[in-house]
DNA sequence: CGCAATAATGAGTCATTACTCGACTTGTGT
DNA sequence: ACACAAGTCGAGTAATGACTCATTATTGCG
């Protein structure tokens, strides 16, 4: 993480508006559409884009970064099944975050970020557990593994809002009980 | 389902180390393999993939009806938890079944074959209820959706062996209870 | 201002890939 | 054996997409 010279304000603006365009781009088309979408989307030449993020993964890792860090703060405002049913429904819509989290076709790491996500789920898994309503069997790797499957079947199986629910109570019911 | 006058020979044994050498291929890379790449390890030409499928989409299809009749016979020697574990463990292994039992990337209609896979999950669903282990509230939508989900996760997750057992024991706990 | 340094532009390059097609080979029925 | 339909071959085509770079524009500072 090497920080040159802060970056000049159009340079700041660019770089914020490819973002923005990217996670558009990429949640409605996934993580095979083109740059040249995303430059097109945000209004900047497609050497731009390039110049911000040399590469089309650095670009994504960017933008892996920034959906991580923003769930991990919304788990803050939520109980532990409340953040599963809030994330698995904006699976479809953040395609690129699930799509990611994953790993799906490029390979990308953001231990930091995820790390963060990490603590945050550990965070609501401890208060759940010691309100009695997760089993203490129950481990944090599982609890992330779930919530990285359930995503993906959600954005895959283009789950509607019943089916989700009854899945997610199947989900549910197994922590309570280990 | 139009049926033509039947194969030459060689076209029979070349169609079916086609479909083997994809199913190879695009285990190993996704289906983001070339064509190129499945018609090389099936030792035949470009031309020869292409007469047999006239597209990529169509090779993909063919492929994914051959798995999804492959696990649908497999679950007649199985219960319910270990089809289930049998079948996330393969995941990994049938990249391509699980993408594309999914849909992602390559849109294709299999109505028949996932059909009698619902249908073969359905009676070991029936026989666990019947059996008392798992909850009578539990309905065969959710249970496709978790095995689908389950299976997402680990392959794109790449969970050892460890954390499997330890997330479907979660899932299963939650099936027994409801 | 004026002048570097920094950034934006976008036509072009090169690699990849799905798919075509005309020349050639092989299997099969008679 | 022969003829011909069926099948195979693989160089070629066209589209796409990641990335480059010489040129032009903008910004911020003294």
């Amino acid at each position: 993480m090497v920080e040159g010279p802060p970056l000049r304000a159009d340079a700041q603006r660019n770089r914020a508006r490819i973002l923005d365009a990217a996670e558009a781009v990429f949640a409605e088309f996934g993580a095979r559409a083109s740059t040249e979408e995303v430059a097109r989307r945000a209004g900047v030449a497609i050497g731009t884009v390039f110049r911000h993020f040399p590469t089309k993964e650095e670009l994504l890792a960017a933008l892996m970064k920034r959906l991580l860090a923003q769930l991990a703060e919304e788990a803050g405002r939520h109980d532990l099944f409340g953040f599963f049913r809030h994330t698995v429904a904006q699976a479809a819509a953040k395609k690129t975050a699930v799509e990611l989290l994953a790993g799906s076709g490029v390979d990308i790491r953001l231990p930091d970020a995820v790390g963060h996500l990490e603590e945050a789920v550990g965070r609501l898994l401890a208060r759940a557990q010691a309100a009695g309503a997760v089993a203490d069997s129950v481990r944090l790797p599982e609890v992330m593994a779930l919530l990285a499957g359930m995503c993906q079947g959600a954005l895959h199986g283009g789950w509607d809002e019943h089916l989700q629910a009854r899945t997610l109570a199947v989900v549910f019911a197994g922590f309570e009980r280990g």
